[in-house]
DNA sequence: GATGAATGAGCATTCATTCAT
DNA sequence: GATGAATGAATGCTCATTCAT
């Protein structure tokens, strides 16, 4: 029995297949984690490809061919940080919780996540912003994204149709702001001062002072 | 003739001083409302010195005397235009009205100053986040004059002390971000609208809905 | 079941050894038929190694094991090519026929040639002269073979002792240059006007217009 | 009387813009010269914009601010060897001397051009071929415009017109071949045997054996 | 004092080649 | 035997900064 040549063999599939992408995937998650943490400590322009390569224990041509170039491997590195942390907050949300108990607890995830790792949180608050106008416009993206979900609350308060068209957008990108500000001054603890603050800035203002309050006590 | 060594020449003084002095603030002048227009045209980035000087018309060299480099240049432009922006704004004040009354003034005259110079806004407002850390700093502090002087109102509501720690810093950032966002899509007509919202945001929670519409409807 | 190391396992003999030759040999004609069409395509300097392998549909580990490395594998291309035209010409030429009407035959069957393999036509006449040093050695061989033929017609003219030495390098350049200027220029139309063109340039000299003439007209 | 801001001063002319410009020619001229050599000696390909900046004693700065690009530099190198050969084979040309006497005039002067400019040679009839698709295209240029002087010699001979069309191209073609051949194989002397050899190709045709012979014994 | 020619460190990117699987 | 992922040397080029004039 012979093999056929090997222009007729057709690509390995099932098992090898399988694993093969695995081991790229790994490999690519594994730049991902180690460019992460570049892009945090030396800022988005500060970082040279070979910086990245030789955190990851790479070849610069095998970073070539898992990105297109810098930007794009912050736009990875950017999407990563922000797919892995909505996940994580996701799984936070008390189901069948009312409204501002769900937005409170999604607070306090995001406050540990980003005390937690606060190098993707750079990425995802700060250099994102200095990346180019792509990674700019993910960031754009990403605080629309929020808004939106804000604006959902409005029919929870009898003043919500009263607030102004940009109210969430205003209080977004402050929340945003805040966040950033404490993160580049290294200002992590007292996060439980610092999550009544974002609950009377973000939450407060839909369903009142009380009911606001109460799910902090617990 | 020889000419005497650098040292043992004498300094001007006196008239000529003083006419030297004004001389190089003219000149300094003229450089930043040319940088002002560079650096808002091809963002901070994309501009290189040639860039400037070509637009202001000197050599590199008088550049370099001028300033230590393209970044503290541009923490000049940036103080330039805050500073003059700070003036008009101050002379928009009506003396002796009340806090809403004011701060409304302000806020039609900063978008008046924004739609008439959008160079000199998106310096302020824009590039400025992307010129390096030291211009950063120095957004950060702007930032933070404005909540300060934002919390002077606390004294004027009810609830004033109830508001969060923080609650100006998000409310001055949301309030940058909404300015930011029309700036960069172009998007300054219908200021208006824009003005009602930017009082709904800034000036509402101090003195409650009624008051901080009154003055808009005059 | 461990497997003996490498240099005690027998070389495969006899049937089996020389049907392994052929497979080989079959890979290689394949790859060099493949690699013909890209450098004729893309032009040696822009090819690449993965250009080939691709279109060999084989691994660039096993383009290594039949090649030293692109100039080897250009130069093989260019021996195939010529090895492959010299054997139809040589079909071309009608035995015992006088020198000008074998001539002719000659240039009319590789004009055909060139018409039918314009990649093939390419690679010997254009590409082979930018693929570096030893490439254009062959190049020079091959002309240099075709000088050494026609000087062998000198014979045939009474003038022919009288004509310069190198006057079969200048001819055999000359026509060469003729036919790759048409080739690059993508005009293979209009053979018969090239062809007594030719037949002007190089047959003429010896034998006079009549003789040279003569074969075209039947 | 005070001088004038900068941005009002005219840039400087007469005296001091001729100077400027003389340096600037005389800089270029200094660095085609050097990168004659350059690329003569290791060749288009081999050689890097490093080795041209090293052999001119320029930064790589100063290099782009003179040229476009390495294939830019060779082509200004290459028109550089062109214009300052084709000015001393006109002066070598003897006014009022009948055709053939003018054509071997050139050739003797091309021959002794070459021989005491092997790099500039190099230059115009070999690493041009290889130095890109723009270079390649100005030699044949050169060729065709060669060609085209040639062509008028058709009026001096009786079978002129009843040569090929592209018998000029091939003549042409061929000398270029031949004193290539010659430059690369380093064989430079013997130029009166060479010399007597081209007349043979080039000449003779136009005017018959005895008017070509006649110049060379005086 | 002003100029701008010159510098060269530093960057992103390509691709021929190797070698572990 | 065949594969192709990984390598990294090498290249062309930009631009902030210096300094001789």
């Amino acid at each position: 029995m012979a093999s056929l040549p090997p222009h007729l063999m057709k690509k390995p599939v099932g098992r090898a297949r399988v694993s093969q992408e695995l081991v790229e995937h790994h490999q690519r998650e594994r730049v991902l984690a180690a460019a992460t943490g570049v892009f945090a400590k030396r800022g988005y322009t500060n970082t040279t490809i070979d910086h990245i390569v030789a955190a990851a224990r790479i070849g610069v041509g095998s970073f070539y061919a898992l990105f297109d170039g810098k930007e794009d491997c912050f736009a990875q590195v950017f999407d990563r940080v922000v797919a892995t942390s909505r996940a994580q907050l996701t799984d936070a949300i008390p189901a069948d919780a009312p409204w501002e108990e769900q937005a409170i607890a999604i607070l306090r995830a995001l406050l540990g996540l980003i005390a937690e790792e606060p190098h993707a949180a750079r990425i995802a608050l700060v250099e994102v912003q200095t990346a180019g106008p792509e990674s700019l416009a993910r960031y754009e993206d990403l605080l629309e994204g929020r808004t939106a979900v804000l604006k959902k609350a409005r029919g929870l308060v009898a003043e919500g149709s009263e607030l102004p068209e940009t109210f969430e957008d205003a209080t977004i990108a402050g929340v945003a702001w805040l966040l950033q500000q404490r993160l580049v001054a290294g200002e992590m603890e007292d996060l439980d001062d610092l999550l009544s603050d974002l609950v009377g800035i973000l939450v407060e203002p839909y369903v009142g002072e009380d009911r606001a309050a109460a799910p902090l006590v617990s």
